[in-house]
RNA sequence: GGCCCAUUCGUCUAUCGGCUAGGACGCAAGAUUUUCAUUCUUGAAAGAGCAGUUCGAUUCUGCUAUGGGCUACCA
């Protein structure tokens, strides 16, 4: 039997999408696409005290920058709507009657504070089989009281009803089988009537049977509660077409101990998030990869290796590249550590290989917040400036101080490079070397070069002294590009103003 | 505490019983360069421990240890 693949990404917008969230979308996304499935956006927001204005749209604009396209979801639409759960309470409401009609499921009506009593008084206290009969429920009151305390207004969940003793057997593509006995598992709650919503575990069975997805793709943190699960779908009549389950390892903090929370975003230096986050509520700005200067395809194939190989020592992946060799057999058991330092290297592989064009357009705002008249200078301009300078930066960001003197003459000078170049008759040899310069009609790199050299060893001056006072004139330090494709860009005149300058500025300390 | 999952260089990982344990990041050294980078070369660096199965275990099994997750009217 050959199941049309349809999977799902199923968030629930309680804030920003973190970037473990995020490689749990790309897996669906690459596992749908090699499949010729589809791939969902559901929106889980079935807690209603979490909703956090600006989360979906938040998510909507990561997996777009990230290049991870929906097939069917709140925006793009689709047959199996509506896919926000808030709005599919009527489907819900039916499947917890037909579960208490079906005698799988019962009413209770613990208060919280009843609960979190019997927690105290009781260690390892679990809603089941042992203890629902001294509880305050469906099973205990009586038909009648029931109905009256519904009807009196009185707040109630309906939980599952959990059969002990039952070895619940979950297959998992990248685990393989897991077995669990049902009496650690406890009455979950399905559905609060206190907002008519349901919980996430009910809300998701459901939806995932709607949708007819054909492979749940989450988090390894949702491994606890596939058998229960696995119940559900058996209690609702499900279980033949239950999809498979796919669960995948965690992100864990680079260093100490627990997984990548949200938390630790700017903490520890790096950010945790694609896109930079604004909290409506604190104020709070977390730093996003896109605005730190990562490209949204270096971050792809980062994450497309925690957790994931090709079994090759290939590295460097397009999204397309990702598609054809993805696979769970190829999919780690084990939490990933998040290396940032891999990752930034990633970048800088990514801005190398990147036309000098495209970069330069990204470059192009940056250059403006930082010179007063970048206006001035064309794109044909930034465009040589960045392709001579990008190997050298890991972010975009770095392009600024990379470049800076492309656009803006140097007004000091490195004190350590003075006092190692800058020698008592250096100011005579720039004098000569402004005369050389004005002879050269062609300023072009190669010819440039070949002259300037030229005239270093006639009059057998140091290399290494001419060129890096030159530099320092130039450039205001000894770093950079090769020398005569600066020249050649900035042009002569600029060239020989910045020695002069140089020549007037640069105060030798011997 | 209980339940579940995992365990190869510092980190991400390859190996599907034959290993001189491979690659990448990072680190170190060297080469190249008029500078700083880039680049190139080289190097250091790992099978958690103990049993068992086997001619042979990194690979299979068990135990221990360690790490992780879950244990809500959150997802």
């Amino acid at each position: 039997m050959t199941q049309k693949v349809r999977v799902r990404f199923a968030p629930s917008p309680t804030g920003p999408l973190h970037i473990g969230g995020v490689r749990t979308a790309l897996y669906n996304y690459l596992f749908a696409r090699q499949k010729g499935g589809t791939m969902i956006l559901r929106i889980e927001d079935t807690d209603s005290n979490r909703f956090v204005p600006g989360a979906e749209e938040y998510i909507n604009e990561s997996l777009r920058w990230l290049g991870i396209e929906i097939d069917e979801g709140v925006a793009e639409g689709g047959n199996y709507g509506p896919y926000k759960q808030s709005e599919r309470r009527d489907i819900y409401r039916r499947y917890v009657k037909q579960l208490l009609d079906d005698g799988k499921a019962y009413i209770a009506f613990d208060t919280p504070e009843e609960l979190e009593a019997k927690r105290a008084e009781i260690a390892n206290f679990q809603y089941d089989a042992s203890t629902r009969l001294s509880m305050r429920n469906s099973l205990t009151l009586g038909a009648d009281e029931v109905e009256r305390l519904i009807a009196a207004g009185e707040k109630y969940v309906v939980r599952i009803l959990i059969e002990p003793g039952r070895e619940v057997v979950v297959d998992d593509l990248i685990r393989g089988r897991v077995v669990i006995n049902s009496s650690v598992i406890d009455d979950k709650v399905l559905y609060k009537s206190a907002d008519d919503l349901p919980t996430y575990h009910l809300a998701n069975i459901v939806d995932d049977h709607l949708m007819e997805v054909s492979h749940v793709i989450r988090g390894e943190e949702w491994l606890p509660s596939a058998p229960l699960h696995v119940l559900l779908y058996e209690a609702l009549g499900w279980s033949d077409t239950r999809p498979q389950f796919v669960h995948l390892p965690l992100l864990l903090k680079p260093t100490g101990n627990g997984k990548l929370s949200k938390r630790d975003g700017d903490k520890l230096g790096f950010p945790v998030f694609p896109l930079e986050w604004h909290d409506p509520k604190s104020g709070d700005i977390s730093s996003g990869y896109r605005e730190s200067g990562y490209l949204p395809e270096a971050v792809v194939n980062f994450l497309a290796l925690l957790g994931w190989n090709p079994g090759t020592d290939q590295e460097m992946f397009t999204m397309q590249e990702l598609i054809d060799q993805f696979s769970f057999e190829h999919c780690s058991k084990k939490g990933a550590r998040f290396d940032y330092e891999k990752g930034k290297w990633f970048n800088h592989e990514y801005i190398s290989r990147m036309d000098d064009e495209s970069l330069a357009r990204l470059f192009r705002p940056i250059l403006e917040k930082n010179v007063d008249n970048a206006a001035d200078f064309g794109d044909d301009y930034v465009t040589r400036a960045v392709g001579l300078v990008k190997t050298r930066v890991n972010f975009v960001g770095e392009l600024m101080e990379q470049t800076r003197f492309f656009f803006v003459a140097p007004t000091t000078y490195n004190e350590k490079d003075i006092k190692k170049r800058w020698k008592e008759d250096t100011p005579r040899i720039m004098g000569e070397l402004i005369e050389v310069l004005e002879g050269i009609d062609d300023m072009t790199s190669a010819n440039a070069e070949a002259i300037v050299l030229g005239w270093i060893k006639e009059h057998e001056y140091h290399m290494g002294n001419v060129m890096n006072a030159f530099r320092l004139t130039v450039v205001g330090e000894c770093k950079g590009p090769h020398m005569f494709d600066i020249t050649e860009l900035i042009g002569k005149q600029e060239t020989i103003a910045r020695i002069k300058r140089g020549i007037d500025n640069i105060v030798s300390p011997q």
